[in-house]
DNA sequence: CCGTGTTGAGACACTCATGTCTCAGGCGAG
DNA sequence: CTCGCCTGAGACATGAGTGTCTCAACACGG
């Protein structure tokens, strides 16, 4: 039963993150259920989304926490946070277009907590002079959920190897695309 | 009347930006017209997406034209295409989330021509030892969108002042969050 | 003043996703 | 075997968004 349900939250995030207006129909024969059946797991669309909500934020926190964020060089805790993340990816693109779930005062405060960790591992390597100190961490964090959005849709189409994805963001979100003098 | 046309495709584009499943009559109402006569401009919900992609694309390429992708350094293109580009970055953070656009065969080629010549820029600059080579043009050109879309989000909830927009983008997507070594 | 044309408001039917319900079939435990 | 429980299939009502239509009000030029 709690398997049958993780399950279907597993297959409905991997339905939404291709097609994010999937039908409750779609959601449940995607998972190989009937839609009754679905219906007895979660009251609703709504109620889906929102245990997809759950869902992502503690893949996230789970994440955060094996990444160990506050130890080493930023630069390569970035590096394992995105590695880290990635079997989240998809979900997280599909959650971070769902501007339902910002709008309105009933926005979940676990994403708070996640922006929170995650803008301090930035602030911290601009304390260590390791970050530059021009771009914002709150920037920085938007800028890290971007990323893993467009690669996780450029994973899906076939665009980007899924063996590239953690090289692919950290990369570019670390160094850039200019090439460095020198190293 | 053509320039009526024109301004409620601007104001459904400022709605839609913040509110992508706007119905029609709340796009009407944003234009200031009512639903019969927005119906008279566009013949339905899908007409107008399409009407508002085809904006889009004349935007992008208008944008990526003054931005003289081919002249001087990658890196000052690239900074003249996001300062350019930046009035129709809620326009394209709409459109890249309206996944509806992208599958099916029916797909405006008028993206393709705007990726080609964007992922031709990363190209030059890796061709001329400017920009690093371990990430993809495709990829490049993936993150450009992503960055736009993300900071368009940001801008519009008030995280990004819109006068940082152009260095926020252009140079995380440039540098990267590191510090340079030197200069 | 009078036609012409456009607009807004509203009524209407239609589609589609949703939520709820019933019922028959299957499967395992006792 | 039989009982209880869960499931799938389907019917049904509901609501929202949509597309179409009519009609009265209005502005404008002749």
């Amino acid at each position: 039963m709690a398997l049958d349900r993780d399950h279907v939250l597993r297959s409905a995030a991997a339905l939404l993150t291709r097609k994010s207006t999937a039908t409750m129909d779609e959601v449940a024969r995607a998972a190989g259920i009937s839609r009754a059946t679905l219906h007895r797991h979660f009251a609703g669309r709504d109620a889906l989304v929102r245990a997809l909500e759950a869902l992502g934020i503690a893949e996230c926190e789970a994440a955060l926490n094996r990444a160990r964020l506050d130890e080493g060089p930023a630069a390569d805790a970035v590096r394992r946070l995105v590695r880290e993340i990635q079997p989240a990816a998809g979900l997280l693109a599909f959650l971070y277009g769902e501007n339902q779930l910002w709008e309105g005062e009933g926005q979940n405060t676990g994403w708070l907590g996640l922006d929170t960790r995650i803008s301090a591992l930035f602030q911290r390597g601009q304390r260590d002079g390791e970050l530059r100190i021009d771009l914002t961490p709150g920037w920085l964090t938007e800028a890290f959920y971007g990323l893993i959005t467009s690669c996780a849709w450029a994973t899906v189409d076939g665009r980007v190897a899924p063996r590239d994805f953690p090289t692919m963001v950290a990369e570019l979100l670390l160094g850039g695309a200019l090439r460095r003098a020198e190293s």
